[in-house]
DNA sequence: GCCGACCAACCTGTCGACAATTCTAACGTC
DNA sequence: GACGTTAGAATTGTCGACAGGTTGGTCGGC
């Protein structure tokens, strides 16, 4: 039984971590260790492992001789990730704009452009994932593998948000095909502003998807 | 001796940090965790912990059934972080600088105004410290903690050459009051142009500098 | 009826143990 | 002398156990 192939811990973290993005714990819950090794049937020693890595990674929170806690979804730190999310995106799209292979450039516009079929009211996990792969890729084209790693982390982090905001405003798309445009005629001001169109948003917007995101984990009816 | 009232993992963690960090444990060296254990007189139960979580802070790596390591001296890995820094530190500076709130501005360019009379050549490490240290205010006047974490996550993983940056080029303080009198006008442009070339590093000018660190971690005695 | 003290169940913090695997080095062969 | 093999040592992966703190509820006093 002891000889596992796989790596325990690793499951342990990807399956906590896919609890905790799509807020299947609830916010500020408690994650009970003995629970989850029962779970997962393995020990605890392997989910404390994957838990200290979640908190590297602002997934959950930790107070000592209390335990581990899946985080609060907070309105000022979406607005924040949000914030940085721009400037990630935005520096990659200045640099790979810069860079001289187009050949790249061109391959992203190609596959982008006749993709776009999709409307987020057909299959809205689809389409976030979507939303998220064309972001990522985008911001692939500077080649900057540190980059996309914290991309990644944010993406993780918002992801609950941004559904909803995806859901709420039908306009991501042609905002998309835009920067598409911009990005094709290597026109970076442009696309810079039309990325922070896309990404800048007003408190109130935050204010108000943050609460629709709370209402639907505490009640899966909410509309 | 089980009940140790200070956090166990905490003093593991930022034991290992530092020692990664400094790299006082060289680049690709595998972490013994019962010796590890031994010189923190704690089992490995709590090391092992510490160390799941710097892989999520990408300060060492791991291999099934081999261990932990330290991590290596990339240097694309260091271009690509001050990459992202400057993202991040000139994302930081266009909010702060756009925003209504004049008197933490103004408060921080009088700090550093006069705060400036250190020389690389005094004491390195201090000097490090408060590089680190007015970057770091300067990017809090944006008031996003999650950015704030960000970069002292970067600013842990570039520390060694970051060192060995302000050391060969004596030149940065100059930059920092240029920066500051950017700031002080509130000129965004000039502002975010300085920071830009404080920032940028030519593929060369990094790989000296990674060679250098590589160098002067593998012999106490380089110049 | 309300509040605070006490108690029991639960949970975390940490440890030592053992199985499985990897590393090391001695050994023998070509 | 070089190289593959193989036993032995060292190290990781995981577990169960236990001490000590936390939580929640019950009971008695006011």
């Amino acid at each position: 039984m002891t000889g596992q192939l796989a790596n325990t811990v690793e499951t342990a973290y990807e399956y906590l971590r896919d609890r905790v993005v799509t807020f299947r714990v609830k916010p500020g819950e408690r994650l009970n260790e003995s629970e989850i090794a029962a779970t997962l049937t393995m020990s605890r020693a392997p989910i404390r492992e994957a838990l200290n890595r979640l908190i590297a990674d602002g997934l959950v929170s930790f107070e000592p001789r209390r335990g581990f806690f899946c985080r609060r979804l907070s309105i000022s730190e979406m607005a924040e990730l949000y914030a940085v999310r721009y400037d990630l995106e935005s520096g990659a799209l200045r640099q790979s704009l810069a860079a001289a292979d187009g050949g790249a450039i061109s391959a992203f516009v190609q596959k982008w452009r006749f993709a776009g079929a999709m409307r987020p009211s057909d299959d809205i996990d689809a389409f976030v994932t979507a939303d998220e792969a064309f972001h990522l890729e985008l911001a692939a084209l500077a080649g900057n593998a540190a980059r996309l790693k914290f991309l990644e982390n944010i993406n993780n982090r918002i992801r609950f948000v941004r559904r909803i905001n995806l859901e709420t405003r039908d306009g991501a798309l042609d905002e998309h095909h835009d920067l598409l445009d911009a990005v094709d005629t290597r026109d970076a001001t442009a696309a810079q502003q039309i990325l922070r169109n896309h990404l800048d948003r007003s408190a109130e917007e935050v204010r108000d998807q943050v609460q629709q995101a709370i209402a639907r984990i505490y009640a899966d009816d909410v509309a």
